[in-house]
DNA sequence: TATTCATATGAATGGAATTTAATATGGACC
DNA sequence: GGTCCATATTAAATTCCATTCATATGAATA
């Protein structure tokens, strides 16, 4: 009976932060909720890639949305952001912290 | 003068994690040094296939590996290995840890 | 309701990463 | 030296992803 050590669930959560706008994203979020212009002008990146990406992010539950007059707002859901001493997002696979 | 957040440095290390041999090799490693057939063994992956993970591994500078008679052992280097309160990886710009 | 503003979506492309198969290397042992 | 064992390397095939461009949506406001 072979083993599999690691979820390849966590892999894939991985994945998605393991590109630069979107790990851009989350950190931009860690210090509070953002509307897509906002991040767009703080990341530098186009309108159309930042949706696609923000879409990813989505899709794996690391951000939520809501409207707000005209603009949506991008924001970490509480069980990601996970604020207990320092920066850190919890993936619930693993926790990842930065300094 | 727009500021870039996140170092895609960073996004890179974690690519290198965010596949599931690459980061079930990282986890085995966390509880010992092992050799490339106990690797293959624990993971279920073919030689050729679990090699090229593991160079990739080495490049990043997350696994080191010497000769052992006629096996190759890897282990997580001391920077990497951070055993600091439970199981985590440490890649320099964020820590990882797991529960 | 027509227009504008902010964001999302879909399709197409190019490039990179993963996988496989075949072969090479290099130490151990006879 | 020759053979075996464990692992690495190369090249080719394939699959996956980021990006771009063009267009759609939907709320706000005139």
């Amino acid at each position: 009976m072979k083993t599999k050590i690691t979820s390849p669930a966590c892999a894939e959560k991985l994945k998605v932060l393991s590109d630069p706008t979107r790990l851009g994203v989350l950190e931009s979020l860690m210090s509070g909720p953002k509307n897509v212009g906002e991040l767009m002008g703080e990341l530098d990146v186009e309108q159309s890639l930042l949706s696609h990406h923000l879409a990813t992010l989505r899709d794996a539950g690391l951000v939520e949305s809501f409207r707000d007059g005209k603009t949506m707002i991008y924001q970490l859901p509480e069980s990601v952001a996970d604020s207990t001493a320092g920066k850190a997002i919890n993936l619930g696979c693993c926790k990842i912290s930065f300094d």
